[in-house]
DNA sequence: ACCTGAACACCGTTCAAGT
DNA sequence: ACCTGAACACCGTTCAAGT
């Protein structure tokens, strides 16, 4: 096979086809040698662009990170939190067999950085003191985490025999696969209301 | 090799020295050769006693999730969810490397279904509607989840030169690691404290 | 019933060779 | 510079054979 006048991949075309990739067959089904033949290559052609898996996962991580919106701050920072929590949960869970990979934190990865910066930033400007901004940072981010990973009622099955009987209290739970997205967003706004409130209230308390 | 009189392997035996691994290697780590060798067998041995590896994994699991505490709803719903929040927490954080196995939802686990139900239970007889019992288990799973997982502090180098210049609000960052516990530890008690302050204000009117 | 060696169909990654 | 085939050191799991 001789070599093509243009290439035939760059990183942009990779990490689509690897986000194709993980959306359909999830994180533990993607391999470098499927990648490639979804890409009509072999494998290690991969790695005269990448040089490892996990490196082109932080960045496919990356790109999801840069629709995550932290424009906000400068009015309010609950309506700054707010904004970012919904716009960053809403990311994640476009993408859910994903979530592992933002789990390992920003790192290196430029767009997370970036985010995290606007953040902690927006948080010192509107009078939390640093510790207290790298705290509701980092609580935020469990909620968002929490909430696009493990999506509470797609953990039920919908075998209503599974439950019956056993377990009393989960006599619906069977219920709760058909409308999952529902409630699992619903459960989002509501742990997100929440805390909010309760922040705007230890807030009134720290400033003195 | 002659079979031995007195089994060389049992589930128990299997299941602490999985947990032992994935402590050490990580859930990657995890081979089901390695874990033979670790028990001094070969790897289809461990198929005798369990079915897949995925199987063998959500046990593990199911031991950890034994440890949580479910049982102060009795006398108010708040301190209920607060001890249930911080001994998941706890029971989770323990083996971090296995949070993305709890994340996959209850399923058939028999203590987590148990505490599942107990959870519900205990807010629906406190009062609140099964729909917000359903949203606030959610809410408060994606807490613990989230905060067991991302470890927030963990998630940055601590190099300083990496943040330096580019990320002005990330000055102090390469510092987080050094105290990452306590971080990770007092953000999730401020995320849990300001989430049921929220909720007792909700409770206030959704009762009428 | 429980354990073994051999085998099947996979992995991520490296490397010398081609253009 | 970019892609290839071959190879290395791994995987999870199955299965016939042993006791």
């Amino acid at each position: 096979m001789p070599r093509p006048r243009t290439p035939l991949l760059d990183r942009g075309r990779i990490r689509a086809a690897a986000l194709a990739a993980v959306d359909r067959d999830g994180l533990a089904g993607l391999s470098m040698r499927r990648l490639a033949a979804d890409l009509g290559v072999q494998a290690p052609s991969l790695y005269s662009h990448y040089r490892t898996k996990d490196e082109l996962l932080a960045d496919v991580a990356d790109d999801i990170v840069s629709a995550v919106d932290v424009g906000d701050f400068a009015a309010d920072w609950v309506g700054g939190l707010r904004t970012w929590a919904r716009s960053y949960r809403a990311a994640l869970a476009a993408h859910p067999n994903l979530v592992p990979v933002h789990a390992a934190g920003p790192a290196r990865r430029a767009a997370a950085l970036e985010r995290a910066d606007a953040v902690h930033g927006g948080l010192v400007g509107a009078g939390w003191p640093p510790r207290y901004a790298t705290m509701i940072g980092a609580s935020t981010k469990y909620l968002v985490l929490g909430a696009a990973m493990s999506s509470f009622a797609r953990g039920f099955e919908d075998d209503v025999q599974v439950y019956l009987d056993r377990y009393p209290h989960l006599d619906q739970a069977h219920r709760l696969r058909e409308h999952a997205e529902e409630i699992d967003a619903d459960s989002f706004e509501l742990a997100l209301d929440a805390f909010l409130r309760g922040l705007a209230e230890l807030h009134a308390r720290v400033r003195v």
